[in-house]
DNA sequence: ATCATAATTTACGTTTACGTAAACTGCCAC
DNA sequence: GTGGCAGTTTACGTAAACGTAAATTATGAT
């Protein structure tokens, strides 16, 4: 019984998808980030590839560093099994989102702003008709 | 009738208090960040200044880059006499919006999967003991 | 077999956002 | 008047995140 997680991209497929260069998914794979398998010498990525970088790049726009996000997904697949790993997991876990919320109090604020400035230039726009 | 605005800062004032160092501030000034006066030749900020490195700081932890912040920060403070002026200025706030929502976006499923992450962990925890 | 197309490695180039060192000025304390 | 700071300019250095060019290899189509 054949399953769909079993799919394969090539590196052109995914450059494609997430509009990115070939280069870039290299660099990534230089960085840890990324380890497709080889077929020949050609790069083969399956679905665990492409959901780290997806998560990367999700990482990149939150304006993360390459080995912030390296940790992050490394983390997110790593072993849990004995005590303090999981206690070392869950700190690092919570300043992650300490960050994160930091992060969003910016963001609600800036878009407020934004709003605001908005609304007074369709006031003064609708005052010069 | 002295008004409370009129308060100025060093430079090493507003580095303490923002925790960046005195180049920082510097460097944003030869990108047209901040713009202080000169008593004889030292800088001298006022409130004005203050606001607009606090909104470069804000964003900065938003991943904006200098050149982004500048461009907002001027229009902040633009002039928006003109009607074709007012609907540029709405035009680039709508594309900040959007981007910023986009951002909110990313922003949230982190965190949520963060969130669940440490639910996991605190799970697995319990079974330990 | 050949030709185009996609992929590969290697390596140097580029931009952004500062760090860091050097050499100078102004001022206050002693 | 001489330290000793705080501040200044000038200039070179650096790390991150790719871009880009060159030379090579593999694959599918004709």
């Amino acid at each position: 019984m054949m399953i769909m997680t079993s799919m394969n991209w090539t590196i052109s497929d995914l450059s494609k998808e997430f509009d990115i260069t070939p280069r870039t998914i290299r660099f990534y794979e230089d960085h840890g980030i990324l380890n497709p398998a080889r077929e020949g010498n050609k790069r083969i990525y399956v679905a665990r590839d492409r959901t780290r970088l997806k998560l990367a790049l999700r990482g990149k726009r939150l304006g993360f560093t390459l080995s912030a996000i390296r940790e992050l997904v490394d983390m997110y697949e790593g072993p849990r099994d004995t005590v303090p790993q999981l206690k070392h997991y869950l700190s690092v876990l919570e300043n992650q989102r300490a960050s994160l919320e930091q992060q969003r109090e910016d963001l609600e604020e800036t878009l407020a702003e934004i709003v605001q400035q908005q609304r007074q230039c369709e006031v003064l726009l609708k005052a010069k008709k």
